[in-house]
DNA sequence: GCAGTTCTGTGCGGTAACACACATAAATCA
DNA sequence: TGATTTATGTGTGTTACCGCACAGAACTGC
């Protein structure tokens, strides 16, 4: 596999494979594949079997849910902060819903058997697997409540937002239509939503691109949903110090 | 603690307990207490630490979003099936969200230190808690999908029957104002949509009182999302017998 | 029984998002 | 370059749900 770039990318852009410990890192290592991750690609169907854990490094994965009139809606997005396929480790290695690549880019895949021989050291990678889940779960449920009570502009300034975090610039490659199909509205209310921030200044585009220019702008300008997953992300995922606990210590941290 | 329904109250009511391999209930048995769980009781505030997980046997809980305005969602229910303290186990040891008590009755509950320590087994405690987390995220992204695309009526049904699996009656305790806080739309909304599937004939109901007449009419009128997390459930939580294999298997279950 | 409270029903105006139709503009490619 | 495809902008009418206001009905307690 690799590519042009292989040499200078490695494993550690991914933030839950840079924050094992070097001897489990090591470990695990080898077995990293990079592959290619093209913008619309599907990883996985809906009920399919999972042959690989992703770690995005450079794109951005989405799970969605196809509905059977055709409508689809995001249900969390994975970027470089975090790993698809978590159902390979909780139990029953599928899930109803598919991944695709939303924005595309690089990553790295490892084989379920070696995923699950980590997994079941009970060690580092389990616990951050589990953690990375919880932050998951409260990404998942952010949607759910922001589906039901924000408003469209609302909810595209969250997602601009979440994506943003996991891109290295400020410009998002991805049409209006897609960008609908993401948040399950209309690809005219997109239009609408999005030529509203661009009067106010928050962005700006042109067929097919995004860029933010005001993020702090945009920041206040979200729903509350943005900050609650920022934060729970942060707060379970940065202090990657007390993986290495024997137990999950019925640690408290203070700074909430 | 106990009530006078204890002599035939039993932890056996709760799937999970039930689903565990009897060496390992037998250790965990001594530990747990029942205890009430009286209608409208916050078993967890938002942010704060859990002391407890909670198993429910007749009572049902309900993880609520509360949000800056003071409108709710729910994210999803929580009843004899499952356990409420996931975030113990899984990392971070709270959650943004709240539980609060949707319908009365009673329920077990296990002091976090006994569940840290019987999931660090890493045996068929940890297996079972990761295999029902698997099926309440679905549960949670099924919400989510419901909300963006489903009508206020629809997502009535889907309620009443994810409600109604875990009661032994078909009736339901609940006020009108009470459903609505939990589907996170206005109480009138609920007026309308119950009045028009009472005039179907699928429910009756009086003050206070919800009576499901017709369940497979029910079933019939939902939307999807009904029937994805039961099937869920029911893939993730029927067949315990893998519990206890050394590791979790790459188990393919051919049912579905 | 009556008074007070708590639920439920209904009406009215407002609005955000819908579905559909079509115009214009920008990229792509022969 | 011009032709084709694809993306975006706009308009019109419709609908589901909202917010508010209030009436009536059903339980509760005295």
């Amino acid at each position: 596999m690799g590519s042009i770039k292989s040499a200078i990318h490695t494993p550690l852009l991914n933030h839950l494979l840079a924050a094992l410990p070097a001897e489990t890192f090591d470990r695990i290592s080898p077995h990293l594949e990079l592959i290619p991750m093209p913008l619309g690609e599907v990883l996985y169907e809906s009920g399919g079997q999972l042959q690989h854990v992703y770690f995005p490094t450079t794109s951005i994965l989405s799970l969605h849910y196809v509905m059977e009139n055709g409508a689809t809606a995001e249900i969390a997005g994975v970027g470089n902060e975090g790993v698809l396929g978590i159902s390979i480790f909780m139990g029953g290695n599928t899930t109803p819903s598919r991944a695709i690549v939303q924005t595309g880019g690089q990553g790295y895949r490892l084989k379920t058997r070696e995923m699950l021989e980590e997994f079941n050291r009970a060690g580092p990678v389990m616990r951050l697997m589990l953690r990375y889940t919880q932050a998951l779960i409260t990404q998942i449920s952010q949607t759910a409540v922001c589906n039901r009570h924000h408003s469209v502009e609302q909810q595209l300034c969250r997602w601009l937002l979440l994506t943003l975090d996991r891109l290295p610039s400020n410009e998002l490659t991805m049409t209006q239509e897609l960008v609908a199909s993401m948040l399950g509205v209309r690809r005219e209310g997109i239009t609408e939503a999005a030529g509203n921030l661009q009067r106010t200044g928050l962005i700006s585009y042109r067929r097919g691109h995004i860029t933010v220019i005001d993020r702090q702008g945009l920041e206040k300008y979200t729903c509350e949903c943005y900050n609650v997953v920022k934060q729970e992300f942060h707060r379970l995922l940065s202090d990657t110090g007390t993986l290495n606990s024997v137990a999950v210590k019925h640690k408290i941290h203070s700074a909430r």
